[in-house]
DNA sequence: AGATCATATTCGCTAATGCGAATACGTTCA
DNA sequence: TGAACGTATTCGCATTAGCGAATATGATCT
């Protein structure tokens, strides 16, 4: 449909060269997540997780979802050259420094009223389509 | 052993976050390449291949050989990230674009006469470890 | 040793990237 | 409507990446 004007594959590998957005898809594998869990967990700040996402956003990776004033955002089903993407996210689902973001963030679903700033946030959900 | 300061994911990404750096990739697949086989089938400059196969050998992710006045690269056998590394090259490999770097290698490997910059250069040559 | 060849590196320069700070936007609720 | 909240975007800056041109290195051959 459209033409793809640089190698897709550059696109692609482009989009996962930064550790923010790794961390990012990392948290997004297999739920659809909530921007302010997204700052609360990698402590980064608002306007730096809302680039990358956007990044991510353009690039095909991740769709957006508005629900009310939270934006949701979870990895679209296929996107180009999706087994790299899956590929990548199976090795950072075994790396150690990864997995310590999604245990942070699964202890933030549990009590999310121990962060200040989930209160009143939709917790992230679990995906249906995902492995 | 070495203590790796940034992701290591992030920085196999990097390298091959640019489309040079693909098709050197693409060509040494399954072929140890002189550097001069580079030049003429990328018909890029000399300076340009040299800068971005040092980047790859820094990387990690391939390995040089000298042989008097030449260069020989080749795919270092199991760098860290293979498995994504595999993945780019099987998806290089279904891809049109840089089948036609491979057609054109093909041709000069049968064909070394034809091509000024290749007189007395050594040929590419098959490696028995890919599979 | 000097000439030649293949390859690597350095030197500006330009363009792209990532960031914090500030600000704008869109929604909800009083 | 206006305040408050969550999120997105803009701005200015510093760092990095990629490039062509020129030059350096290392090997071979006379």
């Amino acid at each position: 449909m459209a033409a793809q004007k640089t190698y897709s594959l550059e696109k692609l590998f482009r989009a996962l060269a930064d550790s923010t957005r790794l961390r990012l898809l990392n948290l997004m594998n297999g739920r659809e997540v909530c921007v302010c869990y997204f700052v609360e967990i990698l402590k980064t700040s608002q306007p730096k997780i809302s680039r990358h996402l956007a990044y991510l956003r353009r690039a095909g990776i991740v769709a957006a979802r508005r629900d009310g004033k939270w934006m949701h955002y979870r990895l679209v089903p296929s996107p180009a050259g999706a087994e790299i993407l899956e590929q990548a996210l199976n090795v950072l689902r075994k790396d150690k420094r990864f997995e310590a973001d999604r245990d942070r963030l699964k202890l933030a679903c549990c009590r999310p009223q121990s962060f200040v700033s989930l209160q009143g946030a939709p917790q992230p959900v679990h995906l249906a389509n995902s492995e």
